[in-house]
DNA sequence: TCTCCACCTGTACTTTTGTACAGTTGCCCT
DNA sequence: AGGGCAACTGTACAAAAGTACAGGTGGAGA
C-alpha cells in the first residue's frame, strides 16, 4: 500500500489535545481488528467526536476507475447510486486531485478550480444531496485505489481535520481491503453448486476423475460433467486452470 | 487474530503524557507500512524512548510450539540459539502464562511461582545472558502464536509499561506475520529452479504442454520433463495437484 | 402445473498427460 | 579434472482428460 504523507506526529501535537490523540490512537488500534462493516461503522461514530462530518462512505476501485466495492455508511445512498450509474467516477475532479496530489483533498479547494468546468456537475450534484463540502483521501496498491469520503453540510477546513483524516484513513485501509476480499469470495461462491465445490476440492488434492467418482460414489461420467460445468463457470481451459482460479478467488481453501 | 486486552484508552490517559501518546500513535501508524526487519528495528528504537528495555526479539510459533520464525533484534543471539536448541520453548513458563492468561506477562511475576520449579532453569539461563527481567505479549491465530519479548537488566514494572506494550504489540503483530510469509516464500522457492517456476506459472494459466513448449520455445518433451520434476519436488500426483501445492505454499503468485 | 436447476448417467471419440527408456550441453564449484 | 545440477531432447505407449452426442430424476418456487 502506498500513501503520501502531509502531516507528522509533530503536527498532531500542534493541532490536537491529549484527549483527541487518545481517541485517534483508539481508532487506529481498533481498526486492527475490524472484521465487518458494523465495526467500522462504530469507529466512524467515534471519529465524529474528533472532526465534524455528516456522511461517510468508502470504496475500492481499479486504476482505471472500475468500481470493485463501494459502501455507503451514512452518505446518501441515492446520490451514491446516481454517482456510480452516471459514471461520475470517471470524471470526478476530486479523484483526479487525489490521484495527482496523493494528499487529503478538501472539496472546496477543488471547487475553486472546477466551478466553471464541465466536471463541475459532479460537485454540483453532490451539493444537492447535502454533501456540501468534504474530505477525500486514500491509498493505492499495484492494482487498486482505496478511497474514504467524509462529507457534510458543514466541514471544518483546517489542518487539524486533514491530519486526523490522514491518520485514520491509513489505519482503515487494510480493513477495507480485507472486507472486500471476503465479500468477493462469498459472492463468487454462489456461482458454484455445493457438489462443484466438493469436486473442486478433490481436484485440488490431485485426484483423478476415477478417484473422485469412487470417493463420491457417482459415475466417472458425472464427475466429468461437474468438472465441465466448473470450467464453464470459471472460464477455465482445463481442470488445472479451474483449480488455480478457484484458489485465487478464494472459492476453495488452499488447505 | 485474537488478543486479550487488559488496558483501555482511559488507562493510557492515566499513565501516559501527551507526548508519550503521540509516540505510541506514531509507532502504531508506522507499523502499518513495515515491510522489512530494518523498519521494525527502527520502531523498536523509538519504543525505547517510551519504556526502558535493552533487548527485543519476536517470533512466530505453532500451537504445539514448533518455531516457525524467530528474529533477534537486540536480545542475545547466543541465548536465543541455546533457547531454541535446548527446546526451552516447550517448557518456558512465560509462554505457559501467556497462553493461559493472554495478557502482557511480566517475567518477575512468573519467577515468583516457578523459582523452585524444574522449569526455573529457563528463567535462570536468561538471567545469565543479561535478560534479568522482561515483558512478553502476543496474539494468536487459528494456526499460530506471535510473541514479542522485551527484556533487560532493569525493567520498569508498571501498568504504564504493560499498557504501552499491549498497544504496540497489537500493532506489530501483522507486520510480523507478513514478514514471516515473505520469508517462507523465498525459502521454499529455492526448491524449484527458475525454469520450473516459469512452467508452473503457465500451468496455472491452464496452458497445455504444447502451449508452454511454444511459449518458451523448447520441445514438448522438455516441458514434460520440467513438469515431471516439479511433481517430484512437490510430491504432487499430477499437474493440477502441483499447481494447488505451489499456490498454497506461495511458490507462485495467484495472479 | 410448469419451469428451472442441481444432479445424475451413458457411449464414443480425440487430445493431452504421465512416464518409461536413453541420452547431450554448459555452468559452477571443489 | 571431475562431480553435480539445471536445462535440454528424442521415441513410444498406456492412462487420463476433455468433449460431442443424448438423455432421466427430484426438489424449490412462480
Amino acid at each position: 500500500m502506498y500513501f503520501n504523507r502531509e502531516f507528522s506526529i509533530k503536527d498532531l501535537n500542534k493541532y490536537l489535545t491529549k484527549s483527541d490523540i487518545l481517541d485517534l490512537l483508539h481508532i487506529c488500534d481498533q481498526a486492527l481488528s475490524i472484521r465487518e462493516e458494523g465495526e467500522l461503522r462504530k469507529l466512524i461514530t467515534e471519529l465524529k467526536k474528533l472532526i465534524p462530518f455528516d456522511g461517510f462512505s468508502y470504496g475500492l476501485g481499479t486504476k482505471n476507475r472500475d468500481v470493485l466495492y463501494f459502501v455507503d455508511v451514512d452518505y446518501s445512498l441515492e446520490y451514491l447510486e446516481r454517482y456510480l450509474e452516471k459514471g461520475y467516477i470517471h470524471i470526478d475532479p476530486i479523484l483526479d486531485a487525489l490521484v495527482e496530489e496523493r494528499k487529503v483533498i478538501n472539496w472546496s479547494d477543488i471547487d475553486r478550480i472546477y466551478d466553471r468546468h464541465p466536471e463541475g456537475i459532479v460537485n454540483h450534484e453532490a451539493k444537492v444531496f447535502g454533501l456540501i463540502d468534504g474530505y477525500t483521501y486514500g491509498g493505492d496498491d499495484a492494482e487498486d485505489l482505496a478511497t474514504f469520503w467524509f462529507a457534510g453540510r458543514y466541514i471544518e477546513r483546517s489542518k487539524r481535520s486533514k491530519a486526523v483524516i490522514e491518520f485514520v484513513v491509513r489505519a482503515l485501509t487494510r480493513p477495507l481491503r480485507e472486507m472486500y476480499e471476503r465479500n468477493k469470495i462469498s459472492d463468487r461462491q454462489k456461482l458454484l453448486s455445493n457438489r462443484e465445490i466438493e469436486v473442486l476440492n478433490w481436484l485440488k488434492e490431485g485426484k483423478s476423475t476415477w478417484d473422485i467418482s469412487s470417493i463420491l460414489k457417482i459415475s466417472e461420467r458425472t464427475v466429468k460433467f461437474h468438472i465441465g460445468n466448473i470450467m464453464k463457470k470459471l472460464d477455465a481451459i482445463n481442470r488445472t486452470h479451474a483449480v488455480a482460479i478457484a484458489l485465487r478467488d478464494g472459492l476453495i481453501d488452499p488447505f
